[in-house]
DNA sequence: AAGTGACATGAGAATGGTTCTCATTGTTAG
DNA sequence: CTAACAATGAGAACCATTCTCATGTCACTT
């Protein structure tokens, strides 16, 4: 998949109010996460742009586009760093994370679920003096191929 | 907080059936983990410890508490490991997490909303093969000292 | 009670992913 | 065109975590 001629645009514009711009190596790593099923280690992400950006430039754009709010840091249950692309540009999803070999694929929740969940969220966000800024629901299990080895 | 009463025998019985014994020290870091709210990491675990284990040890310990799977290691959004006991000693529970501090608290949800979650949880999973083992809930946000600041 | 073997500990070295430094290159604005 | 500034790339530095190995401790046998 290529860069999606609507995200260019969008993410040009996020980066623009962060004062920056969207460069080549930023773009690729953009480019690499569209292309991704689910957050992705900044090894694999080197290895998806075959070394094109190195590392230090790798994790430099990474850390920018992660100030400007166009991705997301997160961690598998190993610990291992996981980039994806931000809610906006992603859209609300979870996770589906294999304990065996910490594939990360995302899943939608049926909408009135994701309303249902929300509300009890923000009732105890709020008992605990919270502001509510997010969540994440991961499940965890053996993907198909790590059930059958 | 001192070690449960209840808590000693079944963790034993835990590292006794893997094949090793519960220590001195993993006692420490056990009796630790009951007096936190919430996962802690190593580092903090070895403040609350007073450096009474050493830091080698202390990885240890916990290495082999969650092999004998006493206790489960999880990563707060910046990527710092966190520990916590299994939720066969600390029960099911989910965490708020804060996005400027990184203080994560335990919090439980209604039975009958964890019921409906799990109930999309099988389907979602099942749809794409999935053995599910578990699932983790956090909501992120800003603590009310945080926001004050 | 002493011996024995296996497991646990502690100090420090090694590792490796991530971040930092700095000289160089590229880009934008006047 | 050129000054100012941002981005890049190579490698050094950093630091949390893991590994190594010599030593200490425990449980079990006789």
């Amino acid at each position: 998949m290529s860069l999606n001629a609507a995200v260019g645009p969008r993410v040009t514009d996020r980066l623009t109010s962060a004062g920056t711009r969207f460069t080549p190596s930023r773009r690729r790593v953009v480019d690499a996460l569209l292309a991704a099923p689910g957050p992705v280690t900044p090894a694999e992400l080197d290895r998806m742009l075959d070394g094109a950006v190195p590392l230090s430039s790798l994790y430099r754009a990474i850390a920018m586009l992660e100030e400007a709010g166009v991705v997301t840091r997160t961690h598998d249950p190993a610990g291992v760093i996981l980039i994806e692309l931000s809610e906006w540009l992603a859209g609300h999803h979870h996770h589906l994370v294999c304990r065996s070999c910490g594939e990360v694929i995302d899943v939608e929740i049926p909408h009135d679920t994701e309303m249902g969940i929300r509300t009890f969220i923000d009732q105890i966000a709020a008992e605990a003096g919270y502001a509510v800024t997010g969540h994440r629901i991961d499940i965890e299990g053996t993907c198909r191929s790590c059930r059958r080895a």
